[in-house]
DNA sequence: CTGTTAGCGCATTCAA
DNA sequence: TTGAATGCGCTAACAG
């Protein structure tokens, strides 16, 4: 980059002191109006803004918060640093983001990474389990955010989805229909999110002796789900899948072979992924909204800024999305 | 945050001076290896890293790099963003990404703030046409990339899939397998991509003197190909798609309406996302590879910061990808 | 209200 | 080879 131009000139074209045009800079102290033209106008000839960098050094304040998540390409997790980001920008943060590549042995790394970079604050979305560098990060005062995953066990924000409500909703939706025998085909059970789905699914129908229930977990992906279908025994009234492209994987499985769906089957999701209306039948799922995840944890990180304490834990909404995959029995 | 522990702790813990804990971080100078061992042990000890904030000030750059991407949740932008990061991240350096949300008329001010966040150089997606601020960047000395445009008329490095080949193997391929009626669903006309495509279908009919050939444009959207396909005022027996969720809108407005794809309509996409292998036909498309645009544009600008001036245009293969939702005639 | 000065944490002269 | 001193660009005392 060509020399910036930094405070300095814009004080000598002015011809005032260095610390007027930074007064001016701040609008936090008074300098008389006649001055703060003249610095404007040599600011504005010479294209000056102050270097985030420099007032960062000096401030100890960067204006920058650190994402970390498992996948960006992820539209789920891009939803979340975008939802985050745009509250962010707004108050004049920039975001650095990082992601693991789906590999947790680089999530130390990374944020030691951001944090050498001067980060004010962290919002992230963990691969597995708690991330005991996180502790070392709150103890030396930055303020963190989780997203996706509820931590009751030590002192830290945390915003997700009401996995579970969401799925219990989906389940008694499905046994009002009339369905009776069951299939659930989760996601990585390490995940905080596969587990309350799961266990919804469990506790629905822990009170239906008559019910049928068969339970595989893969991944959550189209591949998965197709396999898992593949090896369940016999086809179910029902099919809950732990997200949609689980879903989609099963339809697919289904239809191959034959299966009319809703017809012969029905098929749920979670998540209410973009495809999920224009699938061949669209997907009964569950809606979740990681941008408004991504959202309240920028709030939540700004709380902290300003000293607030803000509640530790947030459950977002969720809400049953009734398609065509579905329907009575 | 806690007080970091600075250089001054670790010169004072080894009993050294800072020049010689700054050399031992650097590499480039030597230091005895008595010294080195102290040194190391202390900041070992006292859990020292360099602060990239005070280095960049001081050397003038700052081993960061800027995006600007249209939409972050778009995973064929995220990609790119991925696949530079993963080549920048194994340098050392770190990604300040900003996502305009699809408004141009922010554009610029984004880019100001990364310049000012003191990126070393810049990688983006601009939404419309060329952002002349983009030039005074570059007149500033800052490397730059642009992704998935080509511009010629200035001199400034840019990658993007060869769109115009794409589409070209594609109607080929539609044409030896006997379509001779043909619409084109294309989507936002301003943008390069779409210009390209539109094009090279235009140019394959050419000498089809026979052919029938319907034009419609609209957005890249799965309603927008919904409603074009309705506008259409017959079916023919092609409907080639600017993007895949063109694609997906057409499809699902032609089941709807009872014609069978392919048998009745054949229907193309380009983009290749990871849903077109799942639709109800799996989807005849063009595959680009935003991944590997990604890591070319980090690579140009790699060189770039090497002094190095790299090709300034690079375009990248796309591939047919023939599936079900095409057949002979 | 304005200017002078110190120093944020570090890399890099210049001497020794 | 090592240390002392300077300054990157800026903000925040402290004086005036």
């Amino acid at each position: 980059m060509t020399k910036r131009t930094s405070i300095i000139d814009v004080a000598k074209e002015a011809g005032v002191s260095i610390a007027t045009v930074s007064r001016v800079f701040n609008e936090n102290s008074y300098v008389s109006g006649e001055l703060t033209q003249k610095v404007l106008r040599a600011a504005d000839k010479l294209n000056y803004k102050p270097s985030r960098l420099a007032q960062s050094l000096r401030r100890g304040r960067s204006k920058t918060v650190g994402f970390l998540v498992p996948d960006i390409v992820n539209p789920f997790f891009s939803s979340i640093v975008e939802g985050a980001s745009e509250v962010l920008n707004s108050k004049d943060y920039v975001s650095i983001v990082c992601s693991s590549s789906v590999d947790a042995s680089r999530e130390t790394d990374l944020l030691e990474t951001l944090r050498l970079s001067g980060i004010d604050g962290l919002v992230t979305v963990l691969m597995e389990k708690y991330n005991s560098y996180i502790d070392e990060l709150m103890t030396r005062g930055l303020p963190v955010v989780i997203v996706d995953e509820i931590i009751k066990t030590r002192n830290v924000c945390c915003v997700a989805s009401d996995n579970y409500g969401g799925m219990k909703r989906l389940m008694r939706f499905l046994l009002n229909t009339g369905h009776r025998s069951f299939a659930f085909l989760g996601g990585n059970p390490s995940t905080f999110s596969a587990q309350q789905r799961m266990k919804a699914f469990r506790d629905s129908l822990r009170n239906e002796t008559e019910a049928s229930v068969d339970i595989l977990t893969g991944e959550y992906t189209f591949e998965s789900g197709y396999k898992m279908t593949r090896d369940l025994e016999r086809v179910p009234q029902a099919i809950v899948c732990g997200n949609d492209l689980i879903a989609f994987g099963a339809m697919c499985f289904l239809k191959e072979r034959g299966f009319s769906i809703p017809a012969d089957v029905s098929v749920t999701g979670f998540d209410d992924v973009i495809f999920s209306k224009m699938s061949d039948p669209p997907l009964t799922t569950v809606r979740q909204d990681p941008y408004l995840m991504g959202q309240t944890a920028a709030e939540m990180l700004l709380r902290q800024f300003n000293g607030g304490i803000p509640d530790s834990i947030r459950l977002l909404e969720t809400e049953l999305v009734m398609r065509r995959s579905t329907c009575g029995r």
